[in-house]
DNA sequence: CACAACCTTAACCTATACTTAACATTCATC
DNA sequence: GATGAATGTTAAGTATAGGTTAAGGTTGTG
């Protein structure tokens, strides 16, 4: 039921609404937190670190126009998506919101399957190579399908976690991916497992495949070099 | 007034309203090129390439949800954004065309700033790596997503310090900044460290890269020079 | 139920990034 | 040009992140 264990974070001034959306989303499979205004909702993004923000756009303290344009300001959230909620239906008032940097803007009231329609359709995009499919990658094809990594005319059959740890670091060759990213990925947010555990793993694919692919960043993770 | 060059496909059988979305994508200054019904819509879309497509969802022949999950099929399009453009209002109708693979689900009459906005919103994730993560500053560029520095054909790959110090002031190139504020945003607050621990760092930059990047200024602190 | 495959942990080891301390040098000011 | 504060330099010490290994635990399968 874990949906690619997303964070997102909900703000709105009506506790009501709030817990709705949060239970419609958390039914959903996400991972959510929440708010209860701009000012409040700015700081628990920078605590969580959400993959979206909802944000109701009448709020006391600071509106979510405003806070959007705040958390656009911070590269920190350059990737986060942000989507308005509003009784506003009118043109302009949904203009205005777009530009200011959100990627959708949903009209109150809320439906929840079409909220989760359009929240699902917006995270898609968030990691368009953890698809389903085939990814080739310098002597790599990492099939996602068949859980089998084809490695200069040999194959393999990886065991679950190396499969998913040699997924991550090849969807994005050269990116550096954070300890912190890993685990988050690989193990999601519930299970805590210990520092060792991922060296454990990267050794058994430099074991397989040489020490030459994958490249310790002392410090920040690993990242996937061909 | 170029748009990034993005090419938008836009596909209906009604040609008033393709010519009418295309003078005003135009005038935006995307590139589009057209398209009157679903078969069509493929056999340019493959030909073309668009970044977007905006699909009509009653048309004859091959509907929009149909051309959708057709494109969706095909890795080529599998990060080609697509937006549906329908007078069904309804609810069930929306969440279908999202659920098929659509990023977005525009309701008729058309209103063009509305559509603009939208279609903006979209393209601006489209290629978000291109930029995030890189910064170039004379003979350098600072690569944040592989922790890597290239230097004049040369790159390297910097302990953390190192990086995340020189990654601060070529942030703002010219720019003075205050030992304590490299202490902070280097080392952060809760650490604290000796003074002469920044021009052990500094000194190691000036090594690798040569004295005339990093200027001292006497009682104040270092800034990065092109 | 037994076995195998896999995952996680703990304990230890290693390398290197980081810090420090001691001394040298610069530079502005008198 | 002497003086002192700020910065440069060097090498040595320390801390810490990551590597390694084997053992124990978990899971799934016949």
């Amino acid at each position: 039921m874990e949906k690619n264990n997303f964070k997102i974070l909900v703000v709105d001034d009506e506790p009501d609404i709030v817990e709705f959306i949060a239970y419609n989303l958390k039914k959903e499979g996400y991972d959510v937190c929440t708010a209860n205004d701009g000012l409040d909702g700015i700081k628990i993004a920078e605590k969580e670190k959400p993959d979206l923000i909802i944000l109701d756009i009448m709020m006391p303290r600071l509106d979510g126009v405003e806070t959007c344009e705040h958390l656009r300001r911070n590269p920190m959230f350059k990737n986060t998506l942000i989507v308005f909620l509003t009784a506003l239906g009118d043109e302009q008032s949904e203009i205005k919101g777009l530009n200011a940097g959100a990627d959708d803007y949903i009209v109150k009231p809320i439906k929840p399957k079409l909220l989760l329609s359009r929240v699902n359709a917006l995270l898609r995009r968030l990691q368009p190579t953890e698809t389903v499919g085939k990814n080739q990658i310098g002597d790599f094809i990492i099939d996602m399908e068949q859980y089998l990594v084809h490695y200069k005319t040999e194959h393999y059959s990886l065991p679950r976690k190396e499969f998913e740890l040699l997924n991550l670091l090849t969807s994005k060759p050269g990116k550096v991916f954070h300890r912190d990213d890993i685990l988050n990925k690989v193990w999601g947010t519930e299970v805590i497992v210990g520092d060792r555990t991922i060296d454990v793993h990267i050794r058994k694919l430099r074991q397989r495949f040489g020490d030459e692919h994958i490249v310790t960043v002392k410090g920040i993770g690993y990242k996937f070099d061909s």
